[in-house]
DNA sequence: TTTCTTACA
DNA sequence: TGTAAGAA
């Protein structure tokens, strides 16, 4: 199927699944017309992919991890690079609530100096 | 009409 | 991410 179609089927803008593919996300062929040509389990994927990335993961873990998932079982497999990309993601999330936690202090200690 | 690339906001 | 331009 054309880009029209995975976007309409999938939910997802024909503009990111073009940035999904130059992330080295999707694989698409071509076909003579330079047309991308996705295939039906692209469907799920990119909805995957998307759910993923709003779960705050980056395209570049995702990238490392989406080769565990399991179209048969829709489920991730513990292969190696899932725990650690996860674990990665995960440090890097606590790492931010660190800093978001820090900036609510000082809005508090700012609300209560007056 | 749809898609492609590149580039700007 | 959206949108625009120019070409196929």
């Amino acid at each position: 199927m054309k880009i029209g179609e995975l976007s309409k089927l999938s939910q997802i803008s024909i503009r990111m699944l073009r940035y999904y593919e130059e992330a080295g996300l999707l694989a698409p062929k071509r076909s003579v017309s330079g047309y991308r040509q996705f295939e039906i389990a692209d469907i799920e994927r990119v909805k995957l992919i998307h759910k993923l990335n709003s779960a705050g993961l980056t395209l570049k873990v995702i990238r490392k991890i989406l080769p565990c998932w399991q179209h048969q079982n829709k489920k991730f497999s513990p292969c190696k690079e899932f725990k650690n990309g996860l674990s990665d993601t995960l440090l890097k999330l606590d790492e931010q609530i660190e800093l978001l936690q820090q900036s609510r202090s000082h809005l508090i200690s700012l609300l209560n100096e007056n």
